[in-house]
DNA sequence: CCCTGGTGGTGTACGCCGTACACCCAGTCT
DNA sequence: AGACTGGGTGTACGGCGTACACCACCAGGG
């Protein structure tokens, strides 16, 4: 009887159940905790039995990281090229932001995975579609890198620290710099403070995140898609 | 006289002889390789007498990713903007080639280093000396992100395997993708063997890494420059 | 002269981690 | 009924970062 409440209790465990609790894990949590020792916990298991789902934590990821792409929006039907991918990158962005333990795993990776590639893939897909040559789709593709799947590529992100240390942390404010901070880098203090008198508030969050994504990205596809209108080549000859 | 011996053969521990052995060992050993042990091991001395001079193996890292941003070269005198953050761009990407884990390592960090930080401060003097405002120099730097350092941001890039892995996987081929590649990823194998052609040798390396680079630092940079001239601002009231 | 304090290297130990390996139990198929 | 198999278990190993107590040495002051 005991036994039988304990195995309806939980469901037996399978690939897809051990993912999914382990993008959990990681989210609320941040990657670092994510042992396979804690996600067995968290599954009512001990350890060992996960690797009847997975070979080893590298796969582990692996998977995680195909689910998350997998999230993303298939690209828009009938809109241009330049629109399809701007949707969906902005797409890929808000699937990082509810899970930003990804970039830094997808970046830690030795190689891509199935489901990163099918998605670059299907991004050239709709470069060709609209007209670029193998040519110039691949320097763009290039060009674009991580920012095709919606990475924010920022030096210092907040969204990074979340990645880290869970999303209860992301939930702090940005930490104030120290008073030193204007006389060391006196250049991006004015910046900073520029930014802040963007906002209405002097006190508000320091810059717009959906902003300079945007800014960023619209800078990238405006030089593209000045060099697909004058037929540019890498071989000019 | 066997302690004699012993003393005079390796100079007493410093910061900087720790910091350099770590750089060296990350290296050409990849950062996976890179623990208090075997660097310890390294300088001939037991794992505690490292905690005498680094406060932990973050603040190792830390020491090692700012002894790393010091070689990059100093701004160029007497260049405009323009050619002053390119020359320090491509200056900053030759030195982390010589240490292919820095970018995994300063990504990975939850807050910048004060050397990234002055490096980031000095890169601002150059933009603002170049006649942008504060506001036009922010969204700059956000727009150029972690490229600002010299970083290549590919999703799939063979310096980040010798980061992992040391100098030695480096210089390993790219090993030929399996042969059912093309048909799961056909725009990317279109790409590809595009970019293959464009080599004199078929079988030659897939792309030229610094031409990539150079491609979209320009994208980038014309951009810029672009809304320098026209006087772009965020408030357009 | 000894003694004392601080600096820097040592040794041991703890609690994590990923995971190899042997085991065992419940079903299913023959 | 007996063999086979697939999923969960228990134990154990080697590696990691690092806390803590210890000690060897040398400088400076009584």
């Amino acid at each position: 009887m005991a036994e039988q409440t304990e195995t309806l209790r939980r469901a037996p465990l399978s690939r897809e159940r051990v993912l999914h609790a382990a993008v959990a894990l990681a989210d609320e949590a941040g990657i670092a905790s994510l042992s396979m020792r804690n996600l067995a916990q968290e599954l009512g298991v001990v350890p060992m039995a996960l690797y009847k789902h997975v070979a080893n934590k590298e796969e582990l990821l692996e998977g995680m990281i195909d689910a998350v792409v997998a999230e993303i929006d298939p690209p828009a039907a009938g809109a241009g090229w330049k629109q399809a991918v701007r949707r969906r990158i902005l797409s890929a962005r808000q699937v990082l932001q509810r899970h930003p333990w990804a970039p830094i795993a997808i970046e830690s990776r030795t190689a891509a995975t199935p489901g990163v590639l099918a998605y670059l893939d299907s991004m050239v897909g709709t470069l060709t579609a609209g007209g670029f040559s193998a040519d110039l789709a691949h320097h763009v593709m290039h060009a674009m890198g991580s920012r095709m799947l919606g990475f924010s590529q920022e030096l210092f992100d907040a969204s990074r620290n979340a990645g880290r240390s869970g999303a209860a942390a992301a939930a702090e404010p940005p930490a104030a710099p120290p008073p030193e901070f204007a006389d060391r880098f006196p250049h991006l203090a004015t910046i900073a403070a520029a930014a802040a008198h963007d906002d209405a508030s002097v006190v508000g969050p320091g810059c717009d995140d959906q902003f300079e994504f945007e800014f960023a990205l619209d800078l990238l596809l405006d030089g593209v898609e000045r060099l697909h209108r004058q037929g540019w080549t890498s071989h000019p000859g």
